[in-house]
DNA sequence: GACAATCATGAAAGCGCTTTCAGACGGGCC
DNA sequence: GGCCCGTCTGAAAGCGCTTTCATGATTGTC
């Protein structure tokens, strides 16, 4: 907690040499006498020198700063991977700025915006509404990471977890577990995660010759309320079902308390996996079965991918692979 | 998403006046002729300015942002804070830098020199593990606003939830209901609050003049891991208990889970409360009585009372009170 | 040994804004 | 009518750093 705000000038002065020199040696930008680095690396120490980001900014135009649009700052998924991010780009010295877009198309402009003005040096959004378009476009001013589409840009990279892929890992979990009235409980289709995930469950059914049924699908938008409002309508239209995919894990705590409240025990009489693998869901009761989706990596993985574009290099980083997590929530038919 | 960058002097040029004239009317430093003005707002219009914060902060030494110190971006709790704190900056043009402590002294002083570097107007420190010294030391170079703690001091504004109030609420409840062997499942002694809803533990025990047994007063550390620790340790040790009171929601989630575990039934056999009222917490099966702290409304005041001391003023804000929510998971002892 | 080429370094010009300082102008007053 | 005061405005000096550009010192080459 210094008080009296060093300057570069004070390190040139008290090393005997100029502020481009101090400038270059703190930067790396050219090749420095060993003597004078010597003497600089004094100075900065014994004033406790640390360089004004400020002042940096509007020098050089960058800010070591990277703008993070997120969809809520209190999102339970997207925390972990924020806290990822957060981690990795301190490593390297940067600081994310966070900003809420709030799952709307304008919000998310307006924070962008409200970035550039900041002078970040790239921006990372997770997920979001923007339109492709305008993340090339943006792409064009400055670095660009986004998770959940795919996209091939230059300046940008995209990082999509492979949702259907996780969707027909834990629909062909229940199906091997000889379920065959397997209900989906939807996400809003705006997502294309949702899509992706709603192929998975559709994708595994058909391969294992189930036929669809219709009615066992379920809209939602991926709130907790909506898992409960699915299960109660499935039971006020009598529709039979032993297993129930829900496509994240805030809908199936929704869908398990509606089944406590039936009286409908789980796993005994319904198996229950969800999406997400959020911090909670393994202290649900009874611990939820779900697909991983490790947001704290992929918090690295997305910092990662800025910090390499930052480097101006073309940065080479995969979304982690999803995993079938099996825990309390479902079992086979009749164990 | 503008392209290339409007400068003040291009609008001075514009409205043919001298860029002190439109820093003065941007900022309201002075008072300008009318048909100035007029021009400069034109001119604004037109060419689309939009001020530049890193200039403006080299400049002026006003950055219009405020460092917030969190303990974990991904926290649940605080999550819910720092979206209400975002919201009401953003209302006065304010942005937030958000950074986490990780509940460590060093790592929050690490995070304010950051901070400072940047150059933000004041900073928000959510509860964490700075001594009290230390904050009012830098309370004499920006505005802070601390939460979690008593402290009076100039340029300085200490938020504090009633925690002995919401506990005492919490077991009251409990001892209303008849239940008169309460356990009591603590969060890390370090933590004031933590001290304090143990204090109303105690405190509404005293008052119903129901005996304190110790045995009944596990340890823990605010995570759900300690509460299935302690509801397993209490079972080992065969103390007879009819109700839990968890100092806070994740601990009293993993107290269901384990209380399950064992066959226990909530509220049948056994009643649970907890405290703060987690997102996650009215889903929990059963949904959890607990003592709610709002904490939305919470990061509102903070900005608040944040907003009043960049103002210069001394701001009067106050917490909100604790609030028992009644639940599922707890009920009179027999019914 | 002379001349070009290479290298480390300093001087100085910004980056886009705020703010002090001083000047211009218009009254009000004796 | 001269003087003083208050009001509005512009010129200019930074804020702390980066980055060109120019310089003198080396080095290399024939």
């Amino acid at each position: 907690m210094s008080s009296k705000t060093v300057t570069l000038e004070q390190v040139a002065r008290l090393a005997g040499v100029s502020p481009s020199t101090v400038s270059r040696i703190l930067n790396g930008t050219a090749v420095v006498s060993d003597d004078k680095r010597q003497a600089v690396d004094d100075a900065v120490r014994r004033l406790g020198f640390v360089p004004n980001p400020v002042a940096r900014g509007l020098a050089g135009g960058r800010t070591l700063s990277v703008g993070v649009v997120t969809q809520a700052i209190d999102s339970p998924f997207y925390g972990g991977t924020l806290r990822g991010i957060e981690d990795k780009l301190a490593e390297a010295g940067y600081s994310p700025l966070f900003v809420s877009g709030h799952w709307d198309a304008t919000t998310e402009a307006r924070c962008i915006d409200t970035l550039r003005s900041r002078r970040v040096d790239g921006i990372v959004v997770l997920t979001g509404r923007l339109s492709d378009a305008a993340l090339r476009a943006l792409a064009k001013q400055l670095p660009v990471v986004v998770t959940g589409r795919q996209l091939r840009a230059p300046n940008l990279v995209a990082l999509d977890f492979d949702n259907f892929e996780g969707a027909r890992l834990a629909t062909r979990h229940l199906l091997d577990g000889g379920h065959r009235q397997i209900a989906f409980i939807g996400g809003d289709p705006v997502h294309p995660d949702a899509r992706e995930r709603h192929r998975g469950y559709l994708d595994a059914l058909a391969a294992a010759g189930v036929p669809y049924q219709p009615q066992l699908v379920l809209p939602g938008s991926y709130h907790e309320e909506d898992g409960r409002a699915a299960i109660e309508s499935l039971q006020k239209a009598g529709t039979p079902f032993t297993a129930v995919f829900a496509s994240n894990d805030q809908m199936a705590t929704g869908a398990l308390l509606a089944l406590h409240r039936q009286g409908v025990r789980v796993p005994q009489d319904v198996s229950l996996v969800g999406f997400d693998d959020l911090p909670g869901s393994m202290y649900a009761v009874p611990p939820l079965s779900t697909v991983r989706q490790p947001a704290y990596a992929i918090g690295e993985q997305v910092a990662l991918a800025m910090l390499g574009l930052l480097r101006g290099a073309d940065p080479q980083v995969a979304m982690p692979a999803p995993k079938l997590v099996v825990r309390e929530s479902s079992r086979p038919l009749r164990a």
